[in-house]
DNA sequence: ACTGCTTCCATCGATAGACGATGGGAAGAC
DNA sequence: GTCTTCCCATCGTCTATCGATGGAAGCAGT
């Protein structure tokens, strides 16, 4: 019961991480998430059951296409792509979190 | 129906910055809310419904205590204290975020 | 005396997001 | 033929934030 949730994503940023990881380009979603903890060195591990349920987010606000295909490694897989309201949204998250960010680090760095 | 949610705040960092605000001592709630809003110059707005359930979590998980008494101003008020283990759970969870936000960087800054 | 603003407390219900568990299918290696 | 890896996805649980709401008490102005 009660124990401790070991959080492996700070909540709120998983759509700015999608978005980010999609502006290198075409991508499915095993594939996010690797590249989401390759970048961070093993920190952020997006689970499925918090990927799946994003991208569907992202697709039903128009931020992302999605479409069939195969995989490098000859697997059925579904590639994502950013549109540009997905660009646009991504430069506004980011510009959030940013600010969001400075704002709590300048809390955290008074004396 | 659903409009976008304005977010006053990181989800997940409301029990660090309360922790961090009464690490400058005994403090109200009130107080505690606008200690975070002038540092933050006006970014992190608590609003009360966020801000008193944090409270009770914090005293449930015995990082702070609290007493009556009355405020400068003349008025009934509850002041909180950081005990020893809240600061040890100050000290990790700032730990945690840095080491989030550090990861969440690398990824934004990733070409 | 009344009105209204500010300070200070607190709860309830709705909503959203992250996660563990679970399910399945298909490719390639041994 | 079995195992591992890759790749998809959903369901249920839990936690946290927030809007709405309610109250009490001090102070200022009229």
């Amino acid at each position: 019961m009660g124990r401790h949730q070991q959080l492996e994503l700070l909540p709120g940023t998983l759509d700015l991480l999608i978005l980010k990881a999609l502006a290198r380009g075409k991508m499915h979603g095993y594939g996010i998430a690797q590249i989401l903890k390759e970048t961070s060195d093993n920190v952020l591990e997006v689970g499925e059951s918090s990927l799946y349920p994003a991208l569907q987010r992202l697709l039903l606000n128009g931020w992302v296409t999605a479409e069939w295909g195969a995989s490098e490694n000859n697997r059925r897989a579904r590639y994502y792509t950013l549109t540009p309201a997905g660009r646009k949204q991504l430069a506004a998250e980011r510009a959030d979190f940013e600010r969001m960010v400075a704002a709590i680090q300048r809390v955290l760095q008074t004396a």
